[in-house]
DNA sequence: AGCAGGTTTAGCG
DNA sequence: CGCTAAACCTGCT
């Protein structure tokens, strides 16, 4: 299969993303520590995603292929998706949001997602913490910043 | 069947 | 805020 890389650099992360797709967006991932990397914007994904670390855009349209994951994973991760720019939700609340009371089962999935951001994995965050995150908390919580300008430690649900 | 995970809750300092 | 301990549920070995 002839896949393909774009890569942008994402001012507010300091740091390269790499989007690899075929017809459809398959997998994004962040690269840190490395500088002087080209730019590459073709496909439709990697002009939205420069488009959003821009603060122009808050919402995808581009198609990804999340068909391999398990019927569950791929629940959370379409739940996920329904999550609102600037919007934040607990585990807890996402898990229930699909009818399971398994909220770990839930971090579980998230680690899992092929595409952050494109999916907002990063929009579901701990109760007592911002929880973790597979590329680093350290994005997560500029990801978080970037969308609603306040410390996600801060904020605070009563 | 067993274990670990991007958690949660409650309890104590 | 810091730490500990037990417990829900799924996915991997």
């Amino acid at each position: 299969m002839a896949s393909s890389r774009d890569i942008i650099y994402a001012q507010p992360l300091d740091c390269y993303v790499e989007m690899v797709y075929d017809t459809k967006l398959r997998s994004v991932r962040f690269i840190k520590g490395v500088e002087g990397l080209k730019e590459v914007k073709i496909s439709r994904a990697s002009i939205e995603l420069d488009q959003y670390f821009k603060g122009e855009r808050t919402e995808f349209t581009c198609e990804m292929d999340i068909s391999e994951l398990s019927p569950f994973t791929w629940r959370v991760l379409n739940e996920t998706g329904k999550i609102k720019f600037g919007e934040t939700i607990t585990y807890s609340e996402l898990a229930k949001r699909i009818g399971s009371r398994g909220y770990r089962a839930v971090g579980r999935a998230l680690a899992a997602n092929p595409v952050p951001i494109v999916i907002p994995c990063h929009r579901v965050v701990g109760k007592r913490g911002t929880g973790g995150f597979s590329a680093g908390v350290d994005i997560k919580t500029r990801l978080l910043e970037l969308e609603q300008k306040i410390s996600p430690i801060t904020f605070n649900r009563s």
